[in-house]
DNA sequence: GGCCAGGACACCA
DNA sequence: TGGTGTCATGGC
């Protein structure tokens, strides 16, 4: 059995070469991150991408905006991705705090150190820890590890966790046994969610199935 | 028509 | 502390 560094960083180089770079967080700037984030939520990206389109095609995509807009209009902007009523909330929450605190500017929150911006997030309701942790990494470019339901089938199917285990736990675990990098915590992360997508494309069968059917893949290599 | 998608939270025992 | 219900739209 490989030491638990060497599986991860095989298990990232066997994505790799099929995905090549990802270039992810799919976003022209770090606000948009924050709100595809908490819009993506149990919710898939696709979903998302029509309610960004309509921000931008309103010209409410930024911080000011999100500051002035009404509840009940921001939720109607967002309706295709679904929960848009405790999503708008929670986008609400979020710009509320960043107003009283920073006065709106995302640079002077993200100047802090990483743990007490993931303390601050992880206060304002609506943000869990993967919210959180995507982010740090994808919008503060923070090296912080995401992890997501796909990420914990992969390493329960590697036998490399045991089931339900914790969110911090599985964070540790990527983070104590590969190289501190955001560039590689942000191309892994997006590597797995990509590669879950890509398997279920190819055949369109439940993920469970599809991550089986790629550690049969790992296997072979 | 049913299932699922890049979660989080309130509530309850 | 852990389990369960709720939030909801759109694609397949």
């Amino acid at each position: 059995m490989l030491k638990t560094s060497k599986r991860l960083s095989k298990i990232y180089n066997i994505l790799y070469k099929i995905h090549g770079p990802r270039n992810w967080w799919p976003a022209d700037s770090p606000f948009e991150v924050i709100v595809g984030a908490v819009l993506t939520q149990n919710t898939s990206w696709e979903n998302v991408k029509k309610a960004i389109a309509n921000l931008k095609r309103k010209r409410k995509l930024s911080p000011r905006q999100f500051y002035k807009i009404k509840i009940s209009e921001l939720s109607s902007l967002i309706k295709s991705c679904g929960y848009h009523n405790i999503k708008a909330k929670r986008l609400k929450s979020f710009i509320d705090y960043l107003f009283k605190n920073y006065k709106g500017s995302l640079s002077k929150f993200f100047s802090n150190s990483t743990a007490n911006i993931r303390k601050q997030l992880l206060a304002i309701n609506g943000i869990g820890p993967e919210t959180a942790d995507s982010i740090l990494l994808y919008a503060a470019g923070k090296a912080v590890f995401v992890v997501d339901a796909y990420t914990k089938r992969i390493l329960e199917r590697q036998g490399l966790i045991k089931p339900n285990t914790a969110y911090e736990q599985i964070q540790q675990l990527f983070e104590n046994n590969l190289p501190k990098s955001s560039k590689l915590f942000n191309e892994y992360h997006a590597l797995i969610v990509e590669h879950a997508k890509w398997v279920c494309k190819k055949k369109p069968i439940c993920s469970e199935c599809a991550l089986r059917k790629w550690c049969s893949y790992e296997s072979q290599h």
